[in-house]
RNA sequence: GCCGGGGUGGGGUAGUGGUCAUCCUGCGGGACUGUGGAUCCCGCGAGCCGGGUUCGAAUCCCGGCCCCGGCCCCA
């Protein structure tokens, strides 16, 4: 069907980009506020980039294919590889820290459900060059200063620590390793029973944990971790511990964080970030720590905590209407004018006044400009809508007029 | 890939086998010669696709596609 879109994609409206840009705004100036600077990286990789962090299981959820000189590529699924790929290979030099964020589409090849699409929006930030408990303390404190900007409020930081469960299992190899994580972000702990783990106590211990940070002492002594929490606590940063995140975080390998929205369903994650090693993908060792937001969920969110009702462009709107299309000349000449300080249409379906006006009143315009034969002595009549009131003035002291609004 | 619920003009809807295509809204125009969302009138515009049952299918059956929600998964 041409008409029709494809399967998990969507079209966005004039009144949904409003708001889109709205948030997409409050989260720019954020990130910027606090250092980080954007960049761009393609569409597409080459899928070898992701095959070696991921692994060959990631084709089946990714959009891969060839290009007509047969180069085997695919749509991002995420934006940390390539910004790390950017990195290596051309940022390097550059004084460390580097703070990076980035706005992107990505695709996934999955089932659409709410809040899950094929292609999705993903605002994240990166740090390169340390994953000190400073740093994943700023990014924490940043995502959680965005989303207190924008309005939301019944959202939960929850934090663990890879490092901690990895650590007990450091015996086992890599792949059994992420065997069993899997098992414990589902909460599978009879199938986890029946391996007889050789720590199988202390592994325990630690994903059952439910405490605040004082009782954490009693089980782990991670520097790192206590004092990041100290770091929030002192900026009042709201969190639970959980030491039992481990889905879907491959490339983790530190203190890892999720925010979630109570207010969504099934897919109520609406931000996810970490310490994470991608050196051995590039050979070298890069100390880094990032997280991104979904964009898509945290429209969701805020559209369900009526964050998002009435955002509009306060820009006055005019319109300007002529009698007769020998004065279109003239309309562009004023609109001209009009346009250094507002909005401004000109009527151009030769429709008549009066269904200029029901047009100009349904898109909630402020001023009608109409041209008659009046233009002969450089004379228009603006007629204010919102007020009901109309005068005539000259061409030449439209530019007060507009100043003066 | 699996499960449940859906699919009728641009948006929202009515009809459960029989002349079928309803109503609201929208859009374009007219009544109205240069001024307000009104009113009246005219016009535009639809049963997801393919197959089957039937004299006859929007309606019943099968398959596919898509949407909504859930599972798996979420790098």
């Amino acid at each position: 069907m041409i008409i029709s879109r494809v399967k998990g994609t969507r079209d966005f409206s004039p009144e949904e980009m409003r708001k889109w840009r709205y948030v997409e705004n409050i989260i720019r100036k954020i990130f910027e506020r606090y250092g980080y600077e954007e960049i761009l990286t393609p569409t597409f990789e080459y899928l070898e980039l992701f095959l070696k962090k991921s692994g060959d299981e990631i084709i089946q959820h990714a959009y891969v294919f060839e290009d007509k000189s047969g180069r085997k590529l695919i749509l991002r699924p995420e934006e940390t590889t390539p910004a790390i790929r950017f990195y290596v290979s051309g940022l390097r030099n550059r004084p460390h820290p580097l703070r990076l964020y980035y706005i992107v589409n990505c695709f996934r090849y999955e089932e659409p459900q709410a809040g899950r699409y094929r292609e999705f929006w993903q605002a994240g930030v990166e740090i390169i060059g340390t994953n000190s408990p400073e740093a994943v303390a700023e990014l924490i404190i940043l995502a959680n200063n965005v989303l207190e900007d924008l309005g939301l409020k019944n959202y939960e930081i929850r934090i663990g620590n890879i490092k901690l469960l990895k650590n007990i299992l450091k015996e086992y190899d890599e792949k059994f390793q992420n065997k069993i994580l899997r098992l414990i972000d589902k909460k599978e702990f009879d199938k986890l029973k029946s391996f007889k783990l050789k720590n199988e106590d202390e592994l325990f211990r630690i994903i059952n944990f439910k405490g605040d940070k004082n009782d954490l002492i009693n089980i782990c002594n991670d520097e790192d971790f206590i004092n990041l929490l100290d770091y929030l606590d002192d900026a009042s940063v709201k969190y639970k511990i959980d030491l039992s995140i481990a889905r879907g975080l491959d490339y983790y390998s530190g203190i890892v964080f999720e925010i979630h929205s109570k207010k969504l369903g099934a897919q109520k994650q609406i931000c996810g970030g970490g310490v994470y090693s991608l050196g051995e993908l590039f050979g070298f060792d890069i100390k880094a720590c990032g997280f991104a937001f979904g964009l898509d969920r945290l429209l969701l969110a805020l559209e369900k905590e009526n964050r998002l009702k009435n955002i509009g462009n306060e820009d006055k709107r005019f319109l300007i209407f002529i009698f007769d299309k020998k004065y279109f000349r003239k309309a562009i000449e004023i609109a001209k004018i009009v346009r250094r300080y507002f909005r401004c249409e000109i009527e151009i379906m030769r429709k008549k006044i009066k269904r200029a006006l029901e047009y100009a009143i349904n898109k909630n315009i402020d001023f009608l400009i109409i041209l008659g034969e009046e233009i002969e002595r450089d004379v228009i009549l603006i007629k204010d809508l919102k007020r009901n009131i109309q005068k005539e003035i000259h061409i030449n002291n439209l530019e007060d007029f507009l100043k003066n609004l």
